[in-house]
DNA sequence: AATAAATTGTTGCATAATGCAACTGATTCA
DNA sequence: TGAATCAGTTGCATTATGCAACAATTTATT
């Protein structure tokens, strides 16, 4: 069907640009936190899980558990976050914010959440919910395909 | 409003998730052309664009003109893309793909056509027009606020 | 016409991220 | 009890990245 076609190219132009946003807003965020990137990924994955394994945290930010283990050892040196033994199972480490990541992953809060309102507010409020319907589509769609 | 920061909220989950899948696409979509995300990027901008100085390129990949250098560099190296001087002013280099380019860029093209297909395939019908909107409402959005 | 300023692209340097494989220690399974 | 599996760490190699300084070229100023 020709027009699957040509929606599906807008589909992807439009992504392709809000990659394109979402990586300079992204690499803007880490740098007011003083962090790089990946640091920030990772600080805000165990900010909204609470706790988070290793694995689990390298799991959630699509990253080999190798890497997954790095960046939280870096976290951990910077004080951002903590490292704790399972006491049910040796093999686990429990890794949480300190009280210093709480601050940093609030203030990252608090900044992205002002940004979005704003991004909202420009919204026709006519459109705000069609729009995120929009986006909830999308995420569905790419759920059920089998490349992610 | 109270409305605004619900809706604020949910915008930042949706493309939190986004995010993190379209970075599965992009890397699985690199491996397949044997190449680095960064080289793909390059080599996908210059065959949209047809010729691109190696400023514009980091320009629209957000990256350091020596990024850009060096990755242009790299796909030169590789035969995907050729530099030549710009006979209108030596300052400038003009990039464009190769054959081999093309073809690596056709590729690409192909694979994700297909993979964009299948994914409005899975959309209701009567949603597809909802969600391309939804998706151009939260574009010109960006484009309108001041980080972006 | 000569000089200064600006632009483009390159290179040196330093930092960071990343994944694979191999390893250690702990737990589970047969 | 020993093997298999799991979680996490580490060595290794590769790549990306941006900043600053530089060279070559073009444009602007005097």
């Amino acid at each position: 069907m020709n027009n699957t076609t040509a929606q599906a190219a807008t589909l992807r132009e439009l992504l392709r640009t809000l990659i394109r946003k979402l990586g300079v807003l992204e690499r803007s965020e880490a740098g007011c936190c003083d962090m790089t990137l990946s640091q920030c990924n990772a600080l805000i994955e165990v900010g909204r899980a609470g706790v988070l394994s290793v694995n689990q945290l390298a799991d959630r930010l699509n990253l080999d558990k190798s890497t997954a283990s790095r960046v939280s050892d870096k976290l951990v040196l910077d004080g951002q976050l903590l490292r704790q033994e399972d006491p049910n199972d040796r093999r686990y480490v429990v890794l949480k914010l300190t009280e210093r990541g709480s601050q940093t992953y609030a203030n990252m809060e608090n900044r992205m959440t002002a940004y979005f309102e704003e991004v909202m507010a420009g919204v026709d409020p006519a459109e705000r919910t069609a729009m995120l319907r929009g986006l909830q589509t999308l995420d569905a769609a790419l759920n059920s395909d089998s490349c992610c």
